[in-house]
DNA sequence: TGTACATCAGTGAACGCGCGTTCACTGATGTAC
DNA sequence: TGTACATCAGTGAACGCGCGTTCACTGATGTAC
């Protein structure tokens, strides 16, 4: 064993943690191998120690969001939350100006929907479980005051809500709009998780 | 005047029709000007002629949406509309079934926006416009039973949960939640229309 | 009415560039003795 | 403890390919006489 058994699995992290970072901001295509690798403080020939093909590393960076990402660690940080505490601070949190403005680390629910389409599978897979991750914490805090099938199609409107304002306040150029639509997805986002 | 005046337009506007369906599909990045040409009849030098870049075209392509899309025909196809009727066929046409099967008419509010807002401004003011309309059919609705105020920012929040709701179906692998995020989408904007 | 001409939409070969990927190599590190 | 060795993460030159763009050309059409 020529280099400490962590050396590599360290490695790898920094280049998905460096493609992550890139592809929210550029999306997949314009990013290329090259600039992902200068930014970890490597150089092109090593990618492929790493991974097979520059496709592998698209499901990697958006599983490394869920896993890394800074709305958990903002949630988990404090004390511990009851469901519809946690639902109301995702809301917040998600739709708040200090996420809008770090674009690192923005949810790729938003940042990377087209290219994940067209990327194939297991991106689409890793984006599924992402959303599906982001709508249990929706439906735990529904089910409080909804039958099941109720609070499972409320928590599905809510993050299309969340994802959809995001999205939009991310494309358009007007800065009034991007204001706005994120604070008017948010209050109908709290309204939704008190309302019947 | 070689060709008769319409001739030149005529083609132009068979290009930005190719290029409008081809990048719903593939998004920009990944289409050539080599296809949509072919998919225009025509070849890959002739495109200078018409657009300054392939930069160009973007916008085109956007904006052609706005004026041709499939939702303002099926909502002024029939008897003429009232405010609240147009708003509830908004919904029901755009997160409905049919659209969903027929990827050459999808908006690129969800299409597409990653590509617009690398493609930079004049792709982002035609998205942004097409919001604006969308935005415009609900407030119009909602303005009978709430102030001015209270109406656009419901309106927002409506734009998002659709348009969010379709980024969501669309990208996702998995075929049930494909189906319930459109359904749940839209049962929760219907009920947006008509509450309070 | 018929012919020569001018225009310009469309053609297709060619260019230069950047990218994903490959590969022979280097050199830092842990291990064997 | 010290030295030779084996491993393999990382390097950087090279490859082949596709793309956006350019350009000299063709040929269909309307116009002038």
């Amino acid at each position: 064993m020529p280099y400490p058994p962590e050396h590599k699995a360290r490695t790898r992290a920094r280049i998905v943690e460096a493609a992550r970072k890139l592809f929210n901001r550029y999306g997949f295509e314009l990013v290329s191998i090259d600039q992902i690798m200068a930014a970890a403080g490597l150089t092109r020939g090593g990618f492929y120690h790493h991974f097979d093909s520059k496709d592998t590393l698209y499901a990697a960076a958006v599983t490394s969001f869920a896993e890394t990402n800074p709305y958990r660690r903002a949630l988990e940080s404090g004390p511990p939350l009851t469901p519809r505490e946690m639902a109301r601070a995702l809301v917040d949190v998600y739709l708040g100006d200090a996420v809008f403005g770090d674009i690192d680390n923005h949810c790729p629910l938003y940042a990377l929907p087209g290219d994940v389409a067209r990327a194939g599978q297991s991106p689409q897979r890793a984006y599924t479980d992402l959303a599906r991750r982001m709508m249990a914490v929706y439906e735990n805090a529904l089910r409080e005051n909804m039958p099941a099938p109720q609070a499972q199609a409320r928590a599905q409107a809510l993050v299309s809500l969340c994802v959809g304002g995001m999205l939009l306040a991310r494309t358009t150029d007007d800065p009034a709009l991007r204001g706005s639509l994120r604070e008017a997805s948010r209050q109908q986002a709290l309204a939704l998780l008190e309302a019947r």
